[in-house]
DNA sequence: GCCGTTTTCGGCCCGACTGTTTTCAGTCG
């Protein structure tokens, strides 16, 4: 069994959860979870990395100790460190942790003074209004912890960034509204546009901050006040979303972005820098002594310390602040950028709209090309093409293309990659073709290795262009397939191959971390939308979000180019 | 347990809100 390294930081966390239960040096404890974030955002797999015999210790947050810790995860799929944790905390009380209201402590004297070891036995003392009798916790503790247990199980999910966009809005022009607010942003993951968002982080600059909490809480969606202060608030909302919000005054509105903008690991890292300057920043601003010197802006906040101003996508501490340092912070793309769409369905397979409405809206968008890619035989159940019905399609696009002006059709479509790497149509049709884009719909389970074999199978045929989304994955749903990726970009590489990057809400498939990864390589990428409608080419946004994410610049994306260099850039040989 | 333009020892980001307290601990972000 090959341990991810999703498991392998689970480890790590319920370690540095039943470690702090026991009181243990918060600076260990701390060391652990911040190893444990390391692990699960390394876009390489730490089993080949033991397996290659890495030094695991030149990575940001492992030492020789945790180095050692993950050998034997490996190799072991245990830790036996933890095991022996275990013995005398039991492994479940990490599960408690997990309600809201319930740290360290408080699991601790449950369990010491009432032996509670599992959310029934909590139930149940609470019904007995046990809890509630305990020394520092009274009747409303234990009505909060009571509340916590029903969304432990409830709201243990993470919203996509895609469902969040329209709620973050509604919030925003409901802010705005208030005439006492003179401005309003959603910081958080949100800003960072993360694939998935966990809360809304909501920032008001007002001069007085009790008019703005009551504004707040009176918003049509909020279900439940779980605090409310004279600057802060947090409130969960009908679609069980919570939403924090924080008032501050002008002066602190560039500190304030920053520091709710996070990330977390990237504030520290920027204000470790800080402590080195002698200067102390949190949300009011930059601090030399008691004198504020800055904080108005984030650029002022960066200048403070000698950084230019970094993209809030980038902000991640993957490398960002030491490139600011030596002013090499990639110049993100953006949407303007886009010249075409490269991924889209017609009503002839599974599409909801006809080629020419597809065409007209891509037109309308400002491109100068689309690609129509549509299924597949081997895909039935969107009744896929077979080589006549793609030739009568590109009879059709032939016909369209003498007639449209401004914009061009490319002959294409999305080939299914079968199970033995061959491709479902022959090469004969293919080549009549201006590009194909090769997908996985099918036999996910294969073993890595076959899984591998299979890609790089069909990148030697010479009429595969694009690998459509790369791993598989489907957010909250599917986990990427079972594959070597970076030998996969590696095969792309040599072959002249184009990598991906899906634009549906739920695949933004390659993530960031590989996007990275494949931009280091120096790969060839596209941003495609996989449109079965004209109302998803809007989905395009997405994708770049998710470049911006992976450091991608115009010049790591084909689609950026017109449409005669496309063409060059696409030729395999 | 990690880390180093002040360090191989001695630091480790910083503040708001709540509830249970009579001055602060616990939790959260």
């Amino acid at each position: 069994m090959k341990m991810h390294n999703t498991e392998i930081a689970a480890i790590f966390n319920k370690l540095a959860d039943l470690l702090e239960i026991e009181d243990e040096n918060p600076f260990r404890i701390r060391a652990y979870r911040n190893a444990a974030r390391v692990i699960s955002s390394m876009s390489k797999n730490f089993s080949d990395l033991v397996a290659e015999n890495a030094d695991l210790t030149e990575i940001p947050g492992i030492g020789e100790r945790i180095a050692e810790k993950i050998k034997v995860i490996v190799k072991t799929q245990e830790l036996p460190q933890l095991k022996d944790v275990e013995t005398h905390t039991p492994a479940i009380l990490s599960e408690l942790m997990k309600i809201e209201g319930l740290g360290p402590k408080r699991v601790k004297a449950l369990y010491n003074k009432l032996h509670i070891e599992s959310t029934k036995d909590l139930q149940e003392a609470i019904k007995k209004g046990k809890v509630q009798k305990l020394r520092g916790f009274g009747e409303k503790t234990q009505q909060k912890i009571k509340e916590g247990l029903k969304h432990v199980t409830e709201y243990v999910k993470h919203f996509k960034l895609y469902d969040i966009i329209p709620i973050a809005n509604s919030i925003t022009a409901y802010l705005k509204a208030s005439k006492n607010i003179s401005s309003v942003e959603c910081a958080g993951s949100y800003r960072r546009k993360k694939e998935i968002i966990g809360d809304l982080d909501f920032l008001a600059i007002a001069k007085k901050g009790t008019d703005v909490i009551n504004h707040f809480i009176q918003f049509d969606e909020v279900a439940e006040v779980l605090s409310k202060g004279t600057t802060r608030s947090t409130v969960r909302l009908h679609s069980g979303i919570q939403v924090d919000l924080r008032v501050l005054p002008p002066i602190s509105y560039g500190a304030a972005l920053l520091y709710f903008t996070g990330s977390k690991a990237h504030n520290i890292h920027i204000r470790k820098l800080a402590l080195q300057k002698k200067l102390k920043i949190n949300e009011y601003g930059v601090f030399k002594g008691n004198k504020q010197i800055a904080g108005k802006t984030e650029e002022e906040v960066y200048k403070s310390i000698n950084l230019p101003f970094i993209p809030p996508e980038l902000r991640e501490d993957h490398g960002e602040i030491e490139a600011a340092q030596k002013n090499k912070l990639p110049k993100l793309i953006n949407l303007s950028q886009i010249c075409g769409d490269l991924h889209c369905h017609t009503n002839a397979t599974d599409g909801h709209d006809s080629l020419e409405i597809m065409v007209e809206a891509a037109k309308n968008k400002g491109y100068e090309y689309i690609a129509i890619t549509d299924h597949s035989k081997h895909l039935a159940m969107t009744h896929g093409f077979d080589k006549n019905a793609l030739l009568k399609q590109i009879k059709l696009i032939d016909r369209l293309n003498n007639k449209l002006k401004n914009i061009t059709i490319l002959k294409s479509i999305e080939v299914d990659i079968l199970e033995d790497g061959s491709l479902d149509l022959p090469n004969s049709i293919l080549k009549e073709l201006d590009l194909t884009v090769c997908s996985i719909h099918s036999k996910f389970n294969l073993s890595s290795k076959k899984q591998t074999e299979r890609i790089f199978r069909a990148m030697d045929n010479p009429f595969f262009n694009i690998l459509g989304h790369p791993t598989g994955r489907l957010i909250n749903k599917r986990q990427p397939y079972d594959a070597n990726f970076e030998k996969i970009m590696e095969a792309a590489k040599e072959r002249n191959c184009i990598l991906e990057i899906n634009s549906q809400p739920e695949r933004l498939d390659f993530n960031d971390m590989y996007c990275k990864m494949a931009k280091d390589m120096q790969l060839k990428m596209v941003i495609s939308t996989d449109a079965h409608s004209v109302s998803e080419l809007d989905f395009m946004q997405l994708g770049i979000y998710q470049a911006q994410r992976g450091w991608l610049e115009a010049s790591d994306v084909l689609n950026t180019c017109r449409l005669s260099e496309f063409r060059n850039l696409l030729k395999r040989h």
